[in-house]
RNA sequence: GGCGACGUGGCCAAGUGGUUAAGGCGGAGGUUUGCAAAACCUCUAUUCCCCGGUUCGAAUCCGGGCGUCGCCUCCA
């Protein structure tokens, strides 16, 4: 198996510490609901995580919630609310919507303020080996000191300088050092600390609870692109100068961010679609075929056209997986050169979409033997199977369709029309339920009907 | 200004030195069907932004050009 790092720019081997593959991705910050980028990316390292348990790994995934920084404290002081509470509030909605989504649950979804002592014991430490000091209750990083600081990022401290439009705190030993601990302004929430009351800078939350949950070297770390700098490289700087271990992470994931007409979509920028909006119009099996099809690290650009097409393709797997034919004589068809497909592609840097063209393929073979009378519920299985490594459901169900028992009825009427050839009255049935979102399929088992998304 | 990525059919998107350039969506025709739908079959890029070069051979490597985008500042 090769996994591209970031680090090395390049494709590596992909041989973990132990059986146990350590797996953090950074997760949110709670001031805000959930935008279909950060569905892109937690659908990516949600494949990551169910592949690697497929090929047999024990995964430990880990993934945090920065509860507490600016942004928290702005929002919450705009709503009138404690900053406590509000990331509460969109910490449920993140469940919500990555069940949504059929995102695993991750092992530990350790939270900044409730880690705060073993922040301040590790920035302390910094401080002690001189990486770190104090500055008017402020505690920076002291950048300078880190083991080839920017190798990450590939870049170089002079080039960073010479761009940088960061302002210049004077009173800073150098301009890119970076904060560990904030000094409370009146009215934020606060934790004492030796330096006196205040709060974790982003960044060090990811360094503390990391190491906590999974030791001083974790196999897998993953984010969006656009944490590789700063947020990663100071992770790194943070990491390897507390603990003394090089490398922090054996493997940096990095995804490529989702465009919207042409332009990043960022919270900026103010171009946001939630998962909500999404999960109401499409189905979480779309929106993953929609990011699988693409490479996990080229950037991909977001449609309604392209999102509606992933539609149809996930309707198409869904059938396939879901035919009966009733057949159990005779050979079987043979999935495997399928399943073999899907691995080479998902062991060459997680290739998503290649693994997906597999299962398309292996779904016509299946329609395909299914009319020529051979028995095809082991391929299905093996369809489903891999289906499940992408998270992808396939289920045909209308259960949660209210008016179900009434569609029941109209079909059992017009199958009676049809017995008796009533065509005309019989299609008027069909059509209307058509337009109501209702479509028909008269199959040799009878009448179908599904529900259109 | 610095760093980096990308440019493949109507749309999306794999492939990165050598069989017929995956797959999805869309479109055309056919089989099937009472008619549909679904499914299946056939067709839909002699060609991979442009110009040079390396090579027996390039979409794939190198150089130049044009274009798009990202990061350098909060962001998945």
């Amino acid at each position: 198996m090769k996994i591209y790092d970031t680090l090395s720019s390049q494709k590596e081997d992909f041989t973990p510490d132990s059986d146990e593959v350590k797996m953090y991705v950074c997760g949110v910050t709670p001031y805000d609901s959930c935008h279909i980028g950060h569905a892109m990316s937690y659908v990516i390292f949600d494949v990551v995580r169910r592949y690697l348990k497929f090929r047999d790994y024990n995964v430990k995934y880990v993934q945090n919630f920065t509860d507490i920084d600016d942004k928290i404290i702005a929002r919450a002081n705009e709503r009138g609310i404690p900053a406590k509470e509000m990331a509460e509030e969109f910490i449920n909605e993140y469940f919500e919507d990555m069940d949504g989504l059929n995102i695993m649950r991750a092992d530990f979804y350790p939270r900044a303020t409730e880690e705060v002592p073993d922040i301040i014991r590790v920035v302390q430490t910094l401080i002690d080996k001189g990486h770190a000091y104090e500055l008017n209750g402020d505690v920076y990083f002291r950048i300078q000191s880190a083991d080839n600081y920017g190798k990450l990022s590939h870049r170089k401290l002079d080039d960073m300088r010479a761009g940088a439009r960061i302002e210049v705190d004077e009173a800073k030993e150098y301009a890119l050092d970076f904060a560990l601990w904030k000094a409370a302004k009146p009215g934020e929430p606060s934790w004492d600390s030796p330096w006196g009351p205040g709060r974790p800078g982003w960044h060090i939350e990811c360094s503390v609870m990391s190491q906590k949950y999974l030791g001083d070297s974790l196999d897998i770390h993953g984010g969006g692109q656009d944490l590789v700098f700063p947020h990663h490289e100071n992770e790194i700087a943070q990491s390897e100068a507390f603990t003394g271990v090089i490398p922090f992470v054996k493997y940096w994931m990095h995804n490529g961010l989702l465009q919207l007409d042409q332009e990043k979509m960022s919270k900026s920028l103010g171009n946001l679609i939630t998962v909500k909006e999404i999960l109401e119009k499409s189905s979480a099996d779309a929106l993953r075929l929609f990011v699988l099809s693409s490479h996990y690290r080229s950037p991909l650009s977001f449609s309604d056209e392209g999102l509606a097409a992933m539609e149809r393709g996930a309707e198409r797997l869904t059938r396939a997986a879901n035919l009966e034919n009733g057949v159990t004589q005779g050979d079987p068809l043979d999935a495997n050169p399928y399943q073999k497909r899907f691995i080479e592609a998902m062991d060459d840097d997680f290739n998503s979409a290649q693994a997906v063209a597999a299962l398309f393929d292996l779904s016509r073979e299946i329609n395909k033997a299914s009319e020529e009378g051979i028995p095809i519920a082991n391929a299905q299985n093996t369809l489903k199977k891999l289906s499940d490594v992408l998270g992808l459901k396939l289920e045909e169900d209308h259960a949660e369709f209210d008016g179900g028992p009434f569609v029941d009825l109209l079909v059992e009427i017009r199958s009676e029309l049809r017995a008796a050839k009533q065509w005309q009255l019989s299609d008027i049935i069909r059509d209307r339920l058509t337009q109501l979102g209702i479509s028909l399929e008269d199959t040799a088992q009878g009448t179908k009907w599904r529900q259109e998304k």
